[in-house]
Order: C-alpha cells, then sequence, then structure tokens
DNA sequence: CCGATATTTCAGAAAATACTGAAATAACAG
DNA sequence: CTGTTATTTCAGTATTTTCTGAAATATCGG
C-alpha cells in the first residue's frame, strides 16, 4: 500500500467497516480511496495505491457501480476509465440508504406481506404473525417518512435535522392549534412516565 | 429444521439478511425465531427448531447478549437460561440502532477528530482532509439529530414520522413567524427549484 | 463433597468468501 | 485486419468465517 499516512488511516478503517457492512475490505478501500481523492482515478492508479491485484479491483470498480455509489468518466485522449464519487456528501447519503432499502428492506416487506396472507395453522402461528404485522407496520412506516425525506431538498433536510429535540416544542404548538389532528396516535396514556 | 412453514419461511429469510448486516446466519435465525416466540425459549428449544449444533447456539446467544438484542431470564424451579424478545418493537429498534452506531459511528468519529488534528504534508492530504471534514460533520449532524430522536417518547416519535412531508408545511408557517430562526441554515437561493 | 445438569470454550473441520494470475474479450488506432 | 491497450472473466488458491464435537467449567440440590 502506497499512501500519505493521514489517507492510508482512513483507507485501512474503511475497509475494515466494509466488512460489518455487507462489502469486503478492498471495495470499501477503493471507494475511501476515491472519496478522498481530489480527481477521479482509473484502475491501475488504485492497484498501485491500495496494492492489489488488477482483477480484484475490477471486481470491486463493478461492485461500487452496481451501487450506483461510483461515477465512471472519461478523460479527453484517454481511453481508459475513471472513476469517481460524488462532490455532494449528501448525494452520497441518499444513494446509500437508497441501495439498502432496495436489497434489504424492500425484500423483507415483500416477503412479510407474503407471509401475512397465509392463513395461521396453530396458535403459534397465530402469534408468529402478529409479530409480523408489526414488523411489517413497522417497516412501513420508516420506508413511507424515508420516501418523504428523500423528496426534501437537501438544504431543506438538513434545517430539520438541525431543529432536533425543538421539533417537539413545534409539535406542542400544533397540537393546540389542531388538537385533533395527532389524537389517532395517542392511546391511553397508561405507558407515559 | 423443525419449525411450522409460515415461521420456517421468516427464519429463513432473516438468516440469509443477517449475512448482509455485520451477523451470521446462525444467530440471524436465533433472533428470528425469538421474535416470533410467543414465550422464551432456552438453549435446546433452540437447538432442535433449528437444528444446529448445541454451541453454535451457545455462541449466537452470547452474541445476541452483546449487542444487548435478547433479554436473559429465568423460571421458577428451572436453572436453564430462557431467552426472549423485548414485546416493543420500537424498543428493538432503538437498541439496535443505538448498537450500530456505537460500533461504527462513534469509532468513526473519533478517528475522523484523529485525522482532521494532523497537519497535512501535501495538497492530496489537505484536500483528503477537508473531504474527512465533510464527512465529521455531517456524522455529527446525524447523532446529534439521533440522540434528540432517541430521547423521544416513542409516541411522540411515531407522530413526527406519521407527519411526514407534512413538516415541510410547518416549517414554512415556522419560518413566516420566526424568519430569523432558521436563516442561518440557507445559503443563496441558486439550487432552489 | 458428589452427581447431575447447564453452559462455555476451543481446536479443528467444513463452508463461504476474497483474491490472484492467466486467459479471454473488448475497444480502439492505424 | 492487425497490433496495442484496457477491462473482464474465471478457475484455482488463499484466507476468513462459521460450525461442530469434545472437553472444560460452572451451578445447583442434596
Amino acid at each position: 500500500m502506497n499512501l500519505p499516512p493521514l489517507i492510508q488511516t482512513f483507507v485501512l478503517h474503511f475497509g475494515e467497516m466494509g466488512s460489518r457492512w455487507g462489502i469486503n475490505r478492498t471495495v470499501g478501500q477503493i471507494y475511501a480511496l476515491l472519496f478522498l481523492s481530489g480527481e477521479p482515478l482509473n484502475a491501475e492508479d488504485i492497484v498501485e495505491r491500495l496494492g492489489v491485484s488488477r482483477s480484484n479491483v475490477s471486481m470491486g470498480l463493478k461492485e461500487l457501480q452496481s451501487w450506483n455509489l461510483v461515477r465512471l468518466q472519461h478523460k479527453p485522449g484517454d481511453r481508459r476509465d475513471y472513476f469517481s464519487t460524488p462532490d455532494d456528501i449528501w448525494q452520497i447519503v441518499r444513494t446509500l440508504v437508497e441501495e439498502r432499502k432496495k436489497r434489504e428492506i424492500d425484500p423483507t416487506l415483500t416477503l412479510l406481506r407474503e407471509v401475512l396472507m397465509q392463513e395461521p395453522a396453530s396458535a403459534e402461528e397465530r402469534h408468529a404473525q402478529a409479530r409480523m404485522r408489526e414488523m411489517h407496520d413497522l417497516f412501513e412506516l420508516l420506508t413511507d417518512w424515508y420516501a418523504d425525506m428523500q423528496r426534501l431538498e437537501t438544504e431543506r433536510l438538513v434545517q430539520l435535522l438541525k431543529l432536533g429535540t425543538k421539533i417537539q416544542k413545534i409539535l406542542d404548538v400544533k397540537d393546540r392549534l389542531f388538537p385533533a389532528s395527532g389524537a389517532k396516535n395517542r392511546r391511553s396514556s397508561d405507558k407515559d412516565k
């Protein structure tokens, strides 16, 4: 590995982190390298910097492309492929969340819906279905919310995030102004501390 | 594997999904089984139902405990350990997010802070640091927001999520009432559609 | 303390995943 | 079409991870 120390630290860290998510070390390192790089890199650049085989880089880049996490570019008079990450880090977050949703949440929701259609054959299955219903409703709530957030402009999204707990006060005001609108989400207050 | 079909479908799915997250198939299956079960299960129950070795179950349960994802209980006159998941699914979500933050986000934030302290030795390192600063600020924004959300009662949290895009309208109202308070987050409006 | 039962540990086997080098394919310039 | 350069594929190898069975440890009742 042939990198300035500061960059190497980050690249190694992301290699390890990659393992915690579904991606392997090399893919994590390639992405980290591209993220930090000021200019697009070609496969040979990456080979030299990370010290892995050309074929490994090829497969890693293919995987990153399948995640829509890297952009393929070309330089005039150079027919090698150059890769880069979006300049806008929020765009990266959006893509990441979108892809993970596509691969993890959506298939799970599909499966839950299928299983919830079936007739339970015992008390055990009936309870299991009730549990799956809870999970289904939770996932649906979260994905609906996510769809809304994804639709917001980044500026608005950031504003919202920065609001943090203050949002609670705004909700209090809203409740006082329109007491009916949120009431259906309220159960008996026995759980309130 | 010795399970009612409906439950087996779910358990197998979560076993596979587990691989996408950092956990292995067996751990995913154990968790799915406990999640669906109406009553706490002991290790031997799990062995019979999943058809894996006793030692594998032991290690899987240990891992789930290290994630705070299962509760250990005892029955009177029975000295075996019984395991269950929280009844409240929102509690599960909270724990899951908290633990993933602890293992993935926090160490990354620590590393980013360390690296950002160092003096860049070249233009390349300077650019890399700027990039890491962006990531650091993003993570900090998200973790601050998350801390706020974690503090909310579940009812409030759900209310907030259900609000979805409507929040935007409330923000518009807020902006009209208190034009100053959110203004610092606004840049020039050239990006507005 | 003893015997019975429950759980954990751990070395090695089995399985899954990552990685490489070599060959195949593709894309282009002349 | 031919030679050159870029990229991909893939079979085999290396590495890592998961899983098991056996042994060790722990806990309890008597």
